[in-house]
DNA sequence: ACAATTAATGTACGCGTGTACATTATGGCA
DNA sequence: TGCCATAATGTACACGCGTACATTAATTGT
């Protein structure tokens, strides 16, 4: 492999300006950049990523993190999927580097070590829950003031970054949409409490429900975790008190479908029996029979949002010691209307 | 952030010492490991990724390269997403990065450069086509012996490693599953000839004919481009040849969710109108309506397998100099019947 | 024409680790 | 006890690059 060096030997100049002239950085005379960039071409040199990495003290990569759970394939879920479209854009266009990183759900994770071991410059963490350990994992990572960005989870430190839906408007947006239709008895079949995002849709379904002086029903609320599974294994309950219902509210599109399947197993039939709105808008919403009545999240363009704005304070950092602006964005969720709500 | 130095200061050792402790190598008295160790964990200690990268030479990454087109979410196909989750599954499993590298197709990409430059130790492309400039591209990297494997697509080079699915005999099962049933107009809505495993599949669906001594009609071939809005385009020209057509053989799931939605929109009634086999078994086949008979492909293991044995390779290389075994799977595929195809 | 700038380039070193080689401790054995 | 093999540790340097600082060349202003 060739180095600077040889670079330099052959261009004439010294290895500094083989640097500067790589790096674009200082004046030079134009004959010099040539000869240097003509001996870098003749002998096939780049800059070696590592040891430039090595010499700046900066790894270069932002990090993803993400539950990892053997068995459950979680990239073909839409929600990661597409934050993580979403999060490659934007890292691809500023020259950065992408690292995947699984974490054990099950088992505490060391945030901050990632970057004492300087693998990332910065990481954007997601699934991230409101579980105990993992919030004073992540708290920590805010009290030491490092470069990270949580996607979609609340949590209520001062410093830290966060780029989220607005579920609760997105929920009640939901419920409305149903009461307006004249439905009254509403359930909500909901992911678990553990993620703040799914406390959010609970507490925009109640205003919708307050709102319209529809006393809540707590028997009317069943809990999943978000998979296909879950939602058709509260098909059965569900239908058992199909007579006290009129639609449902379901937290992401998977456990609809999955209700969807179960119910249709017990007999039912859909969207007359009940009516139904979901949550994500997902590739499968528009195709399901009857196609989902959901609420659009702009998952893709989150990841997007937090990747660049993460860049951006990384950038700033190098310019001046003034403290990053802290990123607190929440983005619009939209109503997409289907026929699984009723005609 | 603290270093070697200080870590052996405080126990009292060489740095070299500290080094071997924490790398396990060469024999060491029990106290001093623990010395060391203890020490480390007094000041916070974890070994510079970064820095260690850059004194053995490698960076410890393995890099996936997959297309990247802005606006086509591309993650939220089953494909990619499954690959890229079997491929993190290995790669955590060993210890190593995992680096995402986003490549646009449409210029010609330098893999070698990501060797040069020693962002990776091997990697894994996804994606490729048999296009003139790329399969140049892919053999020179082949040429050079560089350690990398290819996914599901065929070259003709002799050291070239390649995990692939058995898409002839996949595409042909699911043909002569269609004439098992008793249907002999069968059409084929195939991905751009570009890909090999579109090829492939060509190549069982002529043989499921021929054996069944079908003779092939040109015009009830089709090509799409594996997108849903592919196969939704497609869906005039089939609604226009329903008439000499009992069934049609899809490319893949996502195409055939397309055709579906576009022959109902033109009045179709399914399956009665028209037999349908698709091709992955992604998440959505189960759902639709009806359910689609398709060829499940085992993306999540090819992914796995193909990283596993990257790695595996780029081990025995620092032990022996022996040329590394070369890569070369087909994975079996299975077809999984549901309503698509007729009762 | 000469000092004062500024441009252009060179010199020298640090970054934190892995590891070849040198050195010193330890224990076995005659 | 003395010798030797091996264990255990230390010394010293390379890895390729970025960059502070030093130096030399060119340009400007008077």
């Amino acid at each position: 492999m060739t180095n600077r060096k040889e670079v330099a030997k052959l261009a004439g100049v010294s290895e500094a300006t083989v640097s500067r002239v790589l790096n674009g950085i200082g004046p030079m005379k134009e004959s010099t950049r040539e000869r240097v960039l003509q001996a870098a071409k003749q002998l096939n040199y780049e800059l070696n990523a590592v040891a430039s990495s090595f010499a700046r003290g900066r790894s270069g990569n932002l990090g993803v993190v993400l539950p990892h759970v053997p068995k459950v394939h979680l990239f073909s879920t839409y929600y990661f999927s597409e934050l993580l479209g979403g999060i490659g854009e934007a890292v691809h266009s500023r020259g950065y580097g992408l690292l995947l990183l699984f974490r054990d759900p099950t088992s505490v994770y060391d945030y901050v070590s990632l970057y004492r071991t300087q693998r990332v410059d910065a990481c954007i963490i997601l699934g991230s829950s409101a579980a105990e350990e993992e919030k004073q994992a992540v708290h920590r990572l805010a009290d030491e003031r490092l470069p990270f960005c949580v996607m979609d989870q609340r949590f209520d430190h001062p410093l830290l970054n966060i780029v989220a839906a607005d579920h609760e408007q997105g929920s009640y947006d939901a419920v409305k949409h149903l009461i307006g239709k004249g439905y009254r008895r509403i359930g909500f079949l909901n992911g678990a409490p553990q993620y703040s995002n799914s406390r959010d849709r609970m507490a925009g379904y109640r205003r919708a429900l307050l709102e319209a002086g529809i006393a809540e029903d707590d028997t009317l609320v069943y809990e999943g975790n978000y998979s296909r599974t879950s939602g058709r294994r509260a098909a059965s309950l569900v239908h058992r008190d199909l007579g006290r219902l009129d639609a449902i509210f379901v937290g992401n599109d998977r456990m609809a479908i999955g209700l969807m399947q179960g119910l249709r197993e017990l007999g039912c039939s859909l969207p007359d029996d009940l009516k139904i709105v979901a949550y994500d808008d997902s590739d499968a919403a528009s195709f399901t029979e009857p196609p989902l009545t959901t609420v659009r999240v702009p998952f893709y363009e989150m990841g997007r949002l937090a990747a660049d704005r993460l860049l951006t304070q990384l950038a700033d950092k190098d310019k001046s010691d003034a403290p990053a602006a802290l990123i607190r964005e929440k983005l619009p969720t939209e109503l997409v209307i289907r026929k699984s709500s009723g005609n």
